[in-house]
DNA sequence: ACCCAGGGTCATA
DNA sequence: TATGACCATGGG
């Protein structure tokens, strides 16, 4: 098996998973203002309890910036508990509203420029690098690629971009690949690659990534030579 | 009972 | 720059 230099294996590695799972159709949501909720609902949560808490929000009406942004925090984190932190996030939810309201509101922040949008919406409390880069991917189609920990662990034990941090891997993949569509869903494969084989006990069997993965083939090669050590690089 | 989830902020060294 | 504490529910 040839072993890949960087940028054809992170290609082999979207090819892969665009074959394996289709167009996964990120980010789940109706509306742009569902996806910025759910982007910091889903801070270090299951999507599934999100899901609880978006639901709850419809039900209340609360579910855009323009609603979320004349509520009181208490009330949010009534309906989002099953999201965890709901204290935090509450408050997060209403102050981000009124952050994007105060400059132009999503409508508004649609012209800006990549640059100048990262750096905007990064200075805002309550939104970091990756919530960042899923606002910039999912609701302004920008062609960011969305580092989070699932990306940066597959990455790791396939053996891409050996000691680098998350954002050279992130400029070295939004080099590899500058489409929009298909870096929203690679992001989305990687999720579900992260969630049935590559937490931090491996399942690797039916990985679609196996063929192309380091570890994959130390398990192998432990088997055959009845070794002890596998290195996750 | 323990570990982790589609992170981020803040204090500390 | 790099850890650590903290936020907190729900599923395995």
């Amino acid at each position: 098996m040839i072993i890949l230099q960087n940028q054809s294996k992170i290609l082999e590695l979207y090819r892969i998973l665009e074959n394996h799972y289709g167009d996964l159709k990120w980010w789940p949501a109706e509306t742009r203002d569902e996806i910025l909720i759910g982007a910091i609902l889903t801070q270090n949560t299951s999507w599934k309890n999100v899901e609880k808490s978006i639901q709850r929000l419809k039900a209340r009406n609360l579910i855009t910036v323009n609603s979320l942004a004349k509520s009181n925090p208490a009330d949010v984190a009534e309906e989002i508990r099953s999201s965890g932190f709901y204290n935090q996030k509450a408050k997060r939810l209403v102050e981000v509203c009124k952050a994007i309201l105060s400059l132009g509101g999503l409508g508004g922040l649609s012209g800006m420029e990549t640059r100048h949008l990262e750096s905007t919406l990064i200075s805002i409390n309550g939104i970091g690098m990756e919530t960042m880069e899923s606002i910039l991917c999912y609701i302004f189609n920008r062609s960011v690629f969305v580092m989070d920990k699932y990306t940066f662990r597959i990455f790791e034990r396939v053996g891409l971009f050996k000691g680098k941090d998350r954002l050279e891997i992130r400029k070295l993949v939004e080099e590899a690949i500058k489409d929009n569509r298909k870096l929203g869903n690679l992001h989305a494969a990687l999720v579900n690659v992260g969630k049935d084989h590559c937490k931090t006990v491996p399942k690797c069997d039916g990985c679609p990534l196996s063929s192309i993965c380091m570890y994959y083939r130390q398990i192998r090669k432990g088997v055959s030579d009845h070794s002890q050590s596998v290195s996750t690089g």
